[in-house]
RNA sequence: GCCCCCGUCGUCUAGCGGCCUAGGACGCCGCCCUCUCAAGGCGGUAACGGCGGUUCAAAUCCGCUCGGGGGUACCA
């Protein structure tokens, strides 16, 4: 209904991530060639395609008497707000009708002028409306504390509280189940929701008449009225603050970009108010449908922690069968290639050979699929660049140089096994006179360039005899210099 | 200012008058395992915002207070 926020690319933006997520729906609009289509017997589903249906009911409105014109001006608005919270007014700044509406002489000069005027919905001045909330009970407030929304702009368009309000009757929506930050809004919209179907007079509805007049199709009889409202609480970043572009990545594809799962944001979500009361967390898709309950829903607001998502994360990655985990990793080798770009193209059979060896060996320490950067490199690479801080740290121990030349003695001829190449590292630190952790450190940073690394025997094995020495041979005048260097 | 909502470890939560010397998960710390990093195992750290009531008994019920959040738009 905001002509000036609905752009064609935040709509598809948001299909997008609705889409990665997982979440489907049974009718709505999506995406269709160039514009967008409509899924289910009750559209269209945007409201900038609804307005006729929109401008049908506001008449009918006002025609019963239930809303006003309004011909102040944004500025005189501002301005009456400002007087009104500087205390220069009387009371608090509540538009009603009773002081608010214009007399039959301002209408009349208005409409002389030419005036534009919004349509304001008339609320009663008194009394109390008591709303039945699904996860907060029930909640009251006094009407004269609320003000009359205007439900049609005065270039003619809807508001939201019109819009919405007819939409939900018009689909069949039995119930509201929305952020807290909409909970005050309610009053009104039970408001519109009597307005819209109470008996005209004539057999019919404001809206069952607006509808037929549209020609849009008529409510089902067994609808009745949306009921039920469930204000769910709001997700707060860690600073308590509603979350917003200042609490780093809120797009749900930035989290894609980063390599979460989808099954795992859903997972996460889920556990975001909402338990299952034994203590379980990782549930499964069937499990939360299943067992997710509105009555279990919590009221207070949960803060978004990123590191528990990771951990999730991680959890699920190790579940995920290889070659799977595999399939999933692809996108994220980008520029771990160099210049072979993987993600525009499929992967080789041979690099997803690689990719297949490689898994087993980071699986079970990766929390994130961007991770995989960290460990491909000196897999699908030829050679390796050698991290200076490993070098230092590592190189220049005494016995670095003895290591990598006795690796490089005893590879040639070892049989291409993880067993092979372990029971060979293994007889290394008697002949060195060293323990195993002095014989292997040098050798990882040899062969990996860093001292953090995939086990070593499974690492060397997949790199291959070929290219384990020639990364030997490459390290050992850089041991050397570390060494010598002090 | 006014209206509404919320208040258990840093975070997500269990708890719905006695089973609570408050349980689980993430994080953090330590130990074990170990070729690095992880993973895994074991252990630890840490909370009922405050004050008054009600009750034999309160994290659980009530009031006040403090704190946080949302709304207060011709945005949703």
């Amino acid at each position: 209904t905001d002509a000036t926020r609905a752009t064609e690319e935040s709509m598809r933006s948001m299909m997008e991530a609705m889409t990665w997520i997982g979440l489907d729906f049974d009718e709505g609009p999506e995406p269709e060639g160039d514009g967008f289509g409509s899924r289910g017997a009750y559209g269209p589903y945007r409201q900038s395609e609804r307005t006729a249906l929109y401008g049908a009911v506001a008449r009918r409105l006002e025609a019963s008497g239930a809303t006003y014109r309004d011909h102040r001006t944004a500025e005189e608005l501002e301005a009456w707000r400002e007087a009104q919270r500087a205390g220069q007014g009387e009371g608090p700044p509540v538009v009603k009708a009773s002081t608010f509406e214009h007399t039959a002489d301002e209408l009349e000069r208005f409409a002389a002028e030419d005036r534009p005027a919004s349509l304001r919905l008339r609320t009663p001045e008194s009394g109390r409306v008591i709303v039945q909330d699904l996860v907060r009970g029930e909640v009251g407030w006094d009407w004269e504390q609320i003000s009359d929304p205007v439900i049609a702009r005065s270039d003619g368009s809807a508001t939201y509280p019109l819009a919405n309000s007819v939409d939900d009757l018009a689909q069949g929506i039995s119930l509201i189940c929305r952020g807290e930050d909409l909970l005050s809004v309610t009053p009104r919209q039970v408001l519109m929701h009597e307005l819209l179907t109470a008996d005209d007079g004539e057999g019919s509805t404001i809206l069952d008449a607006a509808l037929a007049e549209v020609g849009l199709p008529a409510r089902d009889p067994s609808w009745g009225p949306p009921s039920a409202f469930a204000h769910l609480p709001m997700v707060v970043g860690m600073d308590r603050k509603k979350l917003s572009k200042r609490h780093g990545s809120v797009s749900i594809q930035e989290f894609a970009r980063q390599g979460f799962l989808p099954e795992t944001l859903r997972n996460y979500l889920a556990l975001l108010g909402w338990s299952t009361g034994d203590g379980r967390e990782r549930l499964t898709d069937a499990e939360m449908i299943a067992e997710f309950d509105l009555s279990d829903v919590g009221r207070s607001a949960a803060a978004f922690d990123v590191d528990k998502l990771t951990a999730f994360n991680g959890e699920r990655i190790r579940e995920l069968a290889a070659e799977e985990l595999a399939r999933l990793l692809v996108p994220f080798l980008d520029g771990t290639y160099g210049e072979d770009v993987l993600v525009d193209s499929p992967p080789t059979d041979a690099q997803l050979a690689v990719l297949t060896g490689l898994v087993p060996l980071v699986q079970e320490r990766m929390q994130r699929l961007d991770e995989v950067q960290r460990y491909a490199p000196a897999f699908l690479q030829e050679t390796v660049e050698f991290d200076p801080d490993s070098v230092a740290k590592v190189f220049g121990k005494a016995g670095s140089v003895e290591a990598i030349e006795a690796a490089r003695r005893v590879l040639p001829d070892v049989e291409w096994t993880v067993e092979a190449i372990e029971a060979a590292f293994r007889a290394l630190p008697e002949e060195l006179g060293i323990g195993f952790g002095k014989v292997a450190q040098p050798i990882r940073v040899a062969v990996t360039g860093s001292s953090v690394s995939p086990p070593l025997f499974e690492s060397v094995e997949l790199l291959g005899r070929e290219r384990t020495l020639t990364r030997l041979d490459a390290a050992l005048p850089v041991a050397r210099e570390a060494r010598g260097g002090g």
